[in-house]
DNA sequence: GTGAAAGCGCTAACAA
DNA sequence: TTGTTAGCGCTTTCAC
């Protein structure tokens, strides 16, 4: 059986060359000081024996690995499918590699925070989920640059965030415009400064506007219990005609136990929106009002800013701007060319 | 401002325990030989200035670099996120980090699997794409073990399938079952070792009941390429009355198409079918019929063999059975719960 | 422009 | 059990 053949090293290069190996290091090397005839010689060679110089010694000697290390609380979560393309096609063209940790489970990233740390990565993008504020710190004092997404305006953290409460505030006006008139809301996890953003701007609009605060069900960004949350809601006396939940993924099952459930006719009987404007979101079946995430903007930003290696201050702040969508499923006339129920009952 | 502070070395712990550099490695080292004070003094002296082994420092040294690549030919493909999570937290519980490259757009993942080589990855797991034969064979010769999921059969790589051709076979004897009787196929991409192995085997087990073959379109895995295709098919005279997509993700396309531009109930007055199941075929907005994908036990399986370092042959073959999953988008009578359409027409 | 030599942080013989 | 020594494959002075 064969054994791994080692790849071959500078020091065959250079022997196959005639030259020292500290030539074929140069001739790697962007910009060094080497005649021309001599690089493309060595670099001939090289290829013919399919040298690599090995990124993990240059590494020992700059300081740095290129590597950027991330982590995802939730890796089902739609909106970070597309950002760990845009994450790892952004670091390949910068000749940077994207080590992927997933932080399922735990409330925060610490553990894959200190693992991607020891590891010596040169920056970290932490995505759904927190580190601590401990954690942080540590990281500034080794030098490695960090920056959470969406983890709210509020934390101490460098922070890259989209507009959400100006978001959750176009969504309510629009609400109210279309004639609704008893809200509801599910929020995603209590603990969560994404839900609680879009939440409570969307709640404190409502109170700006003389409405009285939305009544509020808990969905946890889960399934299962945006469910319960919306039964619930449509379960109450005064039933809410307008129901703003947290996340798109969370609209999708608000819609489906309205639809369902009780029968209702999404928009005319009762306006349901979401946010962060995935995929689905635009499918038929859920036609959903939302307000958009700009995920692809927002890594392109933070990329930018990590790969800098400018030193980011704990103050650092960048907001990209969403978009509203407006759909179906917050339009209050009955749209003629729905197919989905005949009759009015 | 603040430079990176260098990480504590060997040499740094070795100095304040009063030991050799050599003590502080053997320290670190499982199994070494070293007295049990010895060891317990320098780990308490290393935790207290933060020291973590430098792993490329170690990696030069055992030729290994503790890191698995996986390239992923489309990081939207819902099924490849779940792969993920599962990659993702598998090798961490082994110490090994993983490094991720998309190949989206490329035909081949050999332009990333060249440069994951390069970068003296331990092992490689391709999903949702291909690599030429000749990458395979350079793997093979460098050591590093490769496998494919879902490549086919056929392919002369190593390989890791479920069994596809069983499930399609099994949603053929359903739909046939259930009484429709005239079919239509979806396939995805005609180049797609995966769309053909399920389509294939779908057409021949009706031919083998002595159907016909099934009317046949292409919608690529896509979206919009899929609703044109299901267009085309109700389009016909003689409309089929069961459908069979390649993905979940193609048939909820042409259920939208049915249900939304067709005005069809789905189940009764037609059966779509798709395979995979992804979260979402689950819900009542699909309800849809399909097989399951294992992909979470083809994961660990992969990792299984890819960590145990036995050389891998190319003839490599191990194949991890899904379930067939009946819903209701193949129900031929009509659903009593279903609110979606008051009147027959 | 080029080679010799030092050294990045570690592991693995080899002595002691 | 421990320290010493020699590299792993590379980059970077420093001479020439």
């Amino acid at each position: 059986m064969q054994k791994r053949a080692r790849k071959p090293s500078a020091h065959d290069v250079a022997r196959l060359a005639g030259v020292s190996q500290a030539a074929v290091s140069r001739a790697y090397t962007k910009g060094a000081s080497i005649a021309k005839e001599t690089r493309d010689n060595i670099l001939r060679i090289g290829k013919s024996v399919g040298y690599h110089p090995n990124p993990h010694a240059r590494s020992l000697i700059k300081g740095e690995t290129g590597i950027v290390g991330t982590v995802i609380g939730n890796p089902q979560n739609a909106v970070f499918m597309a950002a760990l393309g845009a994450l790892s096609k952004g670091l390949s063209k910068a000749g940077k590699h994207l080590i992927v940790a997933t932080a399922e489970g735990s409330p925060t990233a610490d553990a894959q925070v200190t693992e991607l740390l020891n590891y010596r990565v040169d920056a970290l993008l932490i995505m759904a989920t927190r580190i601590s504020s401990k954690l942080s710190r540590q990281c500034r004092a080794e030098g490695v640059p960090v920056i959470s997404l969406n983890r709210g305006l509020r934390e101490e953290l460098p922070n890259l965030t989209s507009n959400d409460r100006e978001g959750a505030r176009q969504i309510a006006a629009h609400l109210i415009e279309q004639g609704y008139s008893r809200f509801g809301v599910i929020a995603g996890d209590p603990g969560s400064a994404v839900s609680e953003e879009r939440v409570s701007a969307f709640t404190a609009y409502m109170e700006g506007r003389g409405i009285g605060a939305p009544v509020r069900e808990v969905g946890y960004f889960r399934r299962h219990e945006t469910m319960q949350a919306m039964r619930a809601l449509l379960s109450q006396k005064v039933r809410p005609d307008a129901i703003f939940c947290a996340t798109d993924y969370m609209a999708f099952a608000a819609i489906e136990v309205a639809r369902y459930e009780f029968g209702l006719d999404i928009g005319p009987d009762i306006g349901i929106a979401g946010f962060d404007d995935i995929r689905e979101s635009a499918w038929p079946s859920f036609d959903l009002t939302t307000f958009s995430l700009p995920i692809v903007p927002m890594i392109n930003k933070a990329l930018e800013v990590l790969l800098s290696k400018t030193p980011i201050h704990s103050s650092f702040r960048i907001v990209v701007d969403g978009e509203f969508r407006a759909r179906g499923s917050t339009i209050r006339r009955r749209n003629p060319r729905s197919k989905k129920r005949a009759s009015k009952r």
